[in-house]
DNA sequence: TATTGTTATACTCTATAACTATA
DNA sequence: TATAGTTATAGAGTATAACAATA
């Protein structure tokens, strides 16, 4: 393989391409499911319970809080998620997984690994692997959890 | 370092992410210039001649054609690329760059280059060439030049 | 008839500001 | 006084449709 000139070798260029790819790949599968792929994305982490409100969950999937209000109704109307009051702060609303909700997430699970493994068609399962494994340590850094102490600190 | 779980361990989330935090950079980077990051991509496609028309260079950056004339009247008013009409087919417009537009590109390419360093700080210099090379082996198949055939023969 | 580029319009998405309730 | 969440509004960004020039 020659090595590529101009845009296309820029690292801007190759995660812009390989986002918007994997985007409208999600797009397909995800189908009918409110706020699309970004709605999936919310199911996966309230099946965790890593975010504590809707405030830290935006922040976590880069997304604004008015923007979480929205997306977050449609999926309590569909009965996908619901809203509980956090008993240690009564302004924050926990999101948790409907019965339906984790059924949906479970089977969306398979059809967006398939998807990702078809858009990681020109890598070995190694690199695919250690692709996953690179970007996972670049992602925890910038806009994980290292974020919200970043921000904690910026903001005392 | 532990695997992540939930959302965190997904590769949407590392994509979108790393992506995000990238765009960030590169917006401080580019600072005034017309269209921002994607108008560096503009100049930074120009510069090869890679793309023969506005059409091939919208589709290479993921950009609509309507997209591209707005970001190019721009460019063209800062006076950084100039169009010129193509004598092979004159309906299409060549990009090209003006030596005020190569000036701000070299310029520009240094600073982004030190940006990304910054993003790719937890990865040694090894892992960030192996980085850049996985993506961009995803990028060339999925929206390259390969695309431009995937499309021909769709339309086809 | 199909395609490149332009323009105008409409639409989607997102952010800003103001409000309520809790802290 | 500051924060979580909601709502309404305004703004940016994008796509859709109609047009002119060329193939």
């Amino acid at each position: 393989m020659t090595t590529p000139s101009g845009v296309e070798a820029e690292l801007g260029w190759a995660l812009g391409t390989v986002t918007r790819a994997h985007l409208r790949a999600a797009q397909d599968v995800v189908g009918g499911l409110p706020g699309g792929p970004r709605g999936y994305q919310v199911l996966a982490a309230a099946a965790t319970g890593e975010a504590g409100s809707q405030l830290a969950l935006g922040r976590q999937l880069g997304v604004d809080r008015t923007v979480m209000t929205y997306l977050l109704d449609e999926l309590e109307q569909a009965g996908l998620v619901a809203r509980t009051p956090d008993p240690a702060d009564r302004r924050a609303r926990r999101i948790t997984l409907t019965e339906s909700g984790q059924a949906r997430l479970c089977a969306l699970e398979r059809s967006l690994r398939a998807a990702e493994d078809d858009l990681l068609a020109p890598l070995d399962s190694g690199e695919r692997a250690e692709l996953r494994a690179l970007l996972l340590r670049v992602a925890t850094r910038v806009g994980g959890p290292a974020i919200t102490c970043t921000e904690a600190e910026a903001l005392s």
